[in-house]
DNA sequence: ATCTCTTGCTAACGAACGTTAGTATGTTTA
DNA sequence: TAAACATACTAACGTTCGTTAGCAAGAGAT
């Protein structure tokens, strides 16, 4: 038994632009690319958003509240850092695959955000990197990681996972928590055998 | 002493487009915008170029040779294939570091190129990539690596390399070379301490 | 002195852009 | 039954877009 939930006007324009805007980019989408993919006329949307822009806004902030939201459980492991990484990349991982085409835009879109929602975006990816680093800075006061240059390495280990988005594939053999799982050992235990 | 050698009117275009491709992107860069900033009309642009295409076929394609350049000193190393892998990482990050912001445009506005360049670029990029994924192949042949998946391995330590071109100051503390080591490092022994 | 090359201008082209106003129709709510 | 809402239309707005035509002034080469 399948039950179809009636997706409102609104949510439909809004994963056509997620598509449109992962695929061409923002700003080479025009609202008349939009109305034409969902069978509508260009005006026509504006019963239904407000601008362009809102759009881009409503994909970008969504994007960011999962992230959030997807902390939680990390913070749940107490077990030590290199086992707190670990969930952090699998939870990071989890949110990107769940949606590849929103976090391409929420990853390559948000610079044509307007103020202030532009400062807003960058703050919150300011803290959600500092939680990051947290775990890297306590990792290697405990003894757990080498001693490495917290920042560059917060900054390797995010765009490797930041990157899933242009290759996953939902049919694909591995699942979310799969990939996840490898990124994490290969970040931390490395490609070369010992 | 200081020579100054005397830069195209053409060459100038090249890099002030450079910088606002990679700041506002390719689509929403107008030519407009570009002339503006070289002080003058954006008519007179068209004294020296075709089109704002060529612009950008010019800066991804001069890219993509010098990535290509870079790798006969990968070719050069034949004491192992972690050693190769460090050289090629390397090799990579010096090409990307000399030009942060044509690194930009390279990586994130391809896809603004038309037919038949847009095709060409992907079959270069493929290639590159193969090489990757030779060396990866060739090491886990040879036992040196452990065995992990090779397109997966590849795409990781890509998108960690190529993340490079977001944070790198030419005036920041660490050279290109160090940079490179740092990353090779990190990718062929983990994080964590054994 | 003439020719060619570089560099730039003004004026304008047709096309596409995001968006608004005003209207119509069917559906849900009171 | 009436009011409110959801949805979509046509027509058009002012703006910006990439680009072309035609012209002009100065520099270097022959």
């Amino acid at each position: 038994m399948k039950t179809v939930v009636k997706k409102s006007r609104k949510q439909q324009i809004e994963e056509k632009a997620t598509t449109l805007f992962q695929s061409r980019g923002y700003a080479a989408t025009s609202m008349r690319n939009l109305a034409q993919d969902l069978g509508i006329e260009a005006a026509s949307l504006y019963s239904h958003i407000k601008s362009k822009e809102e759009i881009l806004q409503r994909i970008c902030f969504r994007m960011a509240e999962e992230f959030y939201s997807a902390w939680q459980e990390v913070d749940e492991e107490t077990s030590g850092n290199a086992a707190k990484m670990e969930k952090a990349m699998i939870a990071h991982v989890k949110v990107i695959t769940k949606d590849t085409n929103a976090s391409a835009v929420f990853f390559n879109e948000w610079r044509h955000l307007s103020e202030p929602h532009l400062s807003e975006f960058l703050a919150m990816r300011d803290d959600y990197e500092g939680r990051f680093k947290k775990i890297l800075r306590d990792g290697m006061a405990s003894g757990e990681f080498k001693l490495v240059d917290e920042k560059f390495m917060m900054l390797t280990i995010l765009s490797s996972l930041n990157w899933t988005h242009n290759w996953y594939k939902p049919d694909g053999s591995l699942s979310p928590e799969e990939v996840g799982k490898r990124l994490s050992g290969l970040l931390l235990n490395g490609l070369k055998k010992n």
